[in-house]
RNA sequence: GGCGUGUUCGUCUAGUGGUCAGGACGCUGGACUCUCAAUCCGGAAACACGGGUUCGAUCCCCGUACGCGCUACCA
């Protein structure tokens, strides 16, 4: 055991006590219930779907139980840190209305970035240490990795434990001596772990748990030789949410495994222990396995992916709030996010994400809403995504509103469901905007359905000859059916089908010819409403591009 | 390798010691539309495997297989 005294010379000598940040952060004074819980984003990249899929719950859990929802960001793997991150972080919540009770600008429970918190890690790595409950480990990396390799070599369990663990019963004058030389030292946890010992613990998701307890020695305070000096995850995660008054950590089930080190860290500090609620992680389809979504090799593992095709926030969090809880996805969109999360009917499993069923969610939450909320709804998207956009749906208001309306509104008992995210919106209307529509002029193009291009071009010809822009719907159509039967046409779908050989299609195939002069594509809105937007003049244009 | 954790239609899942194992997305057939989509109706589609316990097991127990995770001075 080391002196009091060269334990104190390790730190600043103007470093506080536990007791002061003890008083500094005080037990929350909350109702009886109450969860406290936190979000750990660590800011090597995009925020993760994962994430902003647990902040959801963490949010959700405090709101409902009185408590508060913290994000701290945790920063402590400096080298892996990538700039402007927790910028990315702040949108996304935004985005998602996921926000914090408390972060980096907000809440007297701060800092909220571990590496502003280096005087609170290194009070209670003192205290460890005063108490030998933690020691110094100047081993190098030749040596761990030596110790690895002959632990895998004998099958022995790996790790820095028992007669591996080189440091940790050293005396004082060999400590001493490789202080003396400036050799760099990581602090170490002295774990009390015992072989064959075992510990349990209940996990708000999974009931009790059971695992061998820890016996590595986990270092608990980086490298002497770096500045900030900063803990790793374990050590951070029992201060810092202790300090914090945080009482329930929900995470990733990755964590199971750590849960007895953590257990053991609390106990050690004289923490109080939180409760825990281990989610099941997103997966992905890859192949005929399925694995943990990458942020590496997964575009839509990153939030980012979302925000920037334009799903609306709403319909994402309700197909989420369905994945945690499937209650929730029978409930209609609305009530199902106001519908309170319940840890206790959380799955097990790890979901994969189906972009699909999340696209048809959108879609049927695309159509209940109006015209102008649309707009705007894609006005603010395409600020950032899509510019040129902006200004057409500006400049042309009108015309989108006009858009719009085409089967959709109040008074439409089915909206039509062709927008699932704002990026959609140009594929889907863009051709209402002369400014966006490109002439379909080649009537060798696929969207036309393989017709011949001279029977395209006489049929088109002919409808812009005699094409007038009757009000009534049916009389309207009667132009096309007339013009197809001209054509030699099939009446109907029915009659083609019976004999294909004798048409070149059916009143389907020559309407599809109009629909995709006028749209360029071959699904639209109803014909004629497209065509009475468009007007008469436009509508002839774009026809007698195609008959050429 | 060790430890942990998980496994109901392709996907998300409901469910119980006796159910025709239910729903949703997707797929598919049809209806409605003299046009796309939407909509409506129908269909195919699952209890991982092997042992127990039991009159009976998808459900309880034990194994096996497979997936996932941890086994870092990454979180």
């Amino acid at each position: 055991m080391l002196d009091r005294a060269v334990v104190d010379a390790l730190f600043p000598s103007d470093l506080p006590e536990p007791s002061f940040w003890e008083e500094q952060y005080p037990p929350r004074q909350l109702p009886e219930g109450a969860k406290v819980t936190r979000l750990g984003p660590s800011p090597t990249g995009f925020l993760h779907i994962g994430g902003l899929y647990v902040g959801m719950i963490d949010r959700d859990v405090a709101s409902q139980s009185g408590g508060a929802y913290i994000v701290r960001v945790e920063d402590t793997d400096q080298a892996r840190e990538v700039p402007g991150a927790v910028d990315q972080f702040n949108r996304a919540f935004a985005y998602f209305g996921i926000e914090p009770d408390e972060a980096d600008s907000v809440g007297s429970y701060g800092p909220y970035h571990q590496s502003q918190r280096e005087q609170i890690y290194l009070t209670y790595v003192r205290e460890l240490l005063r108490q030998d409950k933690a020691y110094l480990c100047f081993a190098t990396k030749e040596e761990l990795a030596d110790i690895t390799a002959r632990q895998q070599a004998t099958k022995l369990p790996t790790g820095y434990y028992g007669r591996w663990a080189i440091w940790r019963d050293k005396t004082a004058e060999e400590v001493q001596e490789a202080l003396d030389a400036g050799r760099p030292y990581v602090v170490r946890f002295r774990s009390p772990g015992k072989a064959g010992e075992r510990t349990s613990f209940t996990d708000a998701i999974r009931g009790q748990l059971e695992h061998e307890a820890n016996r590595n020695d986990v270092v608990i305070l980086k490298a002497s030789d770096q500045s900030p000096r900063l803990p790793t995850y374990h050590f951070a995660h029992a201060v810092d949410d202790h300090l914090m008054r945080v009482n329930l950590v929900i995470r990733g089930e990755e964590w199971i495994s750590s849960v007895p080190t953590h257990l053991q860290l609390f106990d050690a500090l004289g923490f109080e222990r939180v409760e825990y609620a281990h989610i099941a992680p997103l997966m992905k389809q890859q192949g005929g396995s399925r694995r943990k979504l990458s942020k590496r090799k997964d575009p839509e593992a990153s939030v980012e992916y979302f925000i920037e095709a334009g799903y609306p926030a709403e319909a994402v969090k309700f197909y989420m709030r369905g994945l945690v809880n499937a209650r929730l996805a029978d409930l209609p969109l609305s009530e199902a996010l106001e519908a309170p999360i319940s840890l206790s009917e959380c799955g097990v499993a790890g979901p994969l994400v189906d972009l699909v069923k999340l696209e048809d969610i959108a879609a049927d939450h695309v159509a209940t809403l109006s015209g102008p909320e649309i707009i705007e709804r894609i006005s603010a998207w395409a600020s950032t995504y899509d510019p040129a956009l902006v200004s057409v749906l500006s400049d042309e208001r009108d015309s989108a509103l006009a858009a719009l309306q085409v089967e959709r509104g109040p008074e439409v008992a089915n909206p039509r469901k062709d927008l699932r995210k704002w990026s959609d919106f140009r594929a889907a209307y863009g051709f209402f905007f002369p400014s966006l529509f490109e002439l379909v002029t080649d009537r060798t193009d696929e969207r036309l359905g393989g017709l011949s291009p001279e029977l395209i071009s006489a049929f088109a010809a002919d409808f812009a000859d005699g094409y007038a822009d009757l009000e009534d719907g049916q009389e309207w159509f009667g132009q096309i059916r007339e013009l197809a039967g001209k054509h030699g046409f099939a009446p109907n779908p029915k009659e083609f089908k019976k004999n294909p050989d004798a048409y070149p299609g059916s009143i389907k195939e020559a309407a599809q010819l109009i629909r995709v002069a006028l749209t360029g594509s071959n699904r639209s809105p109803d014909l004629h409403a497209i065509a009475r937007t468009l007007g008469k003049d436009e509508v002839l244009r774009r026809v007698r591009a195609l008959a050429g």
